[in-house]
DNA sequence: TTACAATTTAGAATTATTCTAATTAGGCCT
DNA sequence: AGGCCTAATTAGAATAATTCTAAATTGTAA
């Protein structure tokens, strides 16, 4: 933990709307105005490769960034564009509903949803 | 339909392997040389957009792309790098398994899974 | 202190994809 | 058949997220 891995994390704990690279690189700036992209890129790899957050792909948009540690997968309201993380209901894996071949171990899985949430009152 | 849009869709029923938009212009390029990769990119795009494929990604890499009209997701196997149509269960309802808002209407849905498939004998 | 390895930095490079502007193709009407 | 109209194709330039490179900095341990 360097210095600005632990600026980039408590960036992303502080404000849990999912930030893509860029957006992590400006709000870092502004309480270490001497941090460059290549090392928010840096963080958020060691921070990720390190199981801290999550990098999560939208299609090819840019990625964004995620500190929930509780399996979860990722719904985008298409009207607001905010991203929401989905929690599975009790005791499901997703797994059990697929045809896996025999013998298939998962190491890694990303669900991505679109959808429309009914507008808040 | 025009003449490139069918012969980029043959191409991609001709050998159901998942192929880069990169593979693609390759492969058509043999059976019609004078094609460009601009109009390889704008056929998918038709293609998708109709319905007849689906644009599949995994991270950040090429987009890839897969004639299967059937309802599944992708499974990657990292040692060979093959990706495979899965199927859900009979019956099976991703969305049931997740706690997603009341009225939340899901308009796409993407799975990728990485993993190890047992080695064939 | 000195040495060493790992990290940060600035800027250049990469690369999948999209855009632009000009050309071509195909359909439709008389 | 000939002339229009729209949509698609083309080549090449542009874009943009990310990665790479090489040099400078930092932290640590002997």
């Amino acid at each position: 933990m360097t210095k600005q891995r632990r600026v980039v994390y408590s960036i992303l704990l502080e404000n849990r709307d999912h930030p893509t690279a860029n957006d992590v690189f400006g709000r870092v700036q502004r309480e270490m105005s001497t941090i460059s992209l290549a090392t928010v890129y840096n963080c958020l790899d060691a921070l990720s490769k390190h199981g801290l957050i999550n990098q999560v792909n939208f299609d090819r948009e840019p990625s964004r960034f995620c500190v929930n540690p509780a399996p979860h997968v990722h719904f985008r309201d298409t009207r607001t564009g905010v991203i929401h993380d989905i929690a599975f209901k009790e005791g499901c894996q997703i797994t059990d509903l697929l045809d896996l071949p025999d013998g298939a171990e998962v190491s890694e899985l990303e669900l991505t949803i679109s959808g429309d949430l009914p507008a808040n009152p």
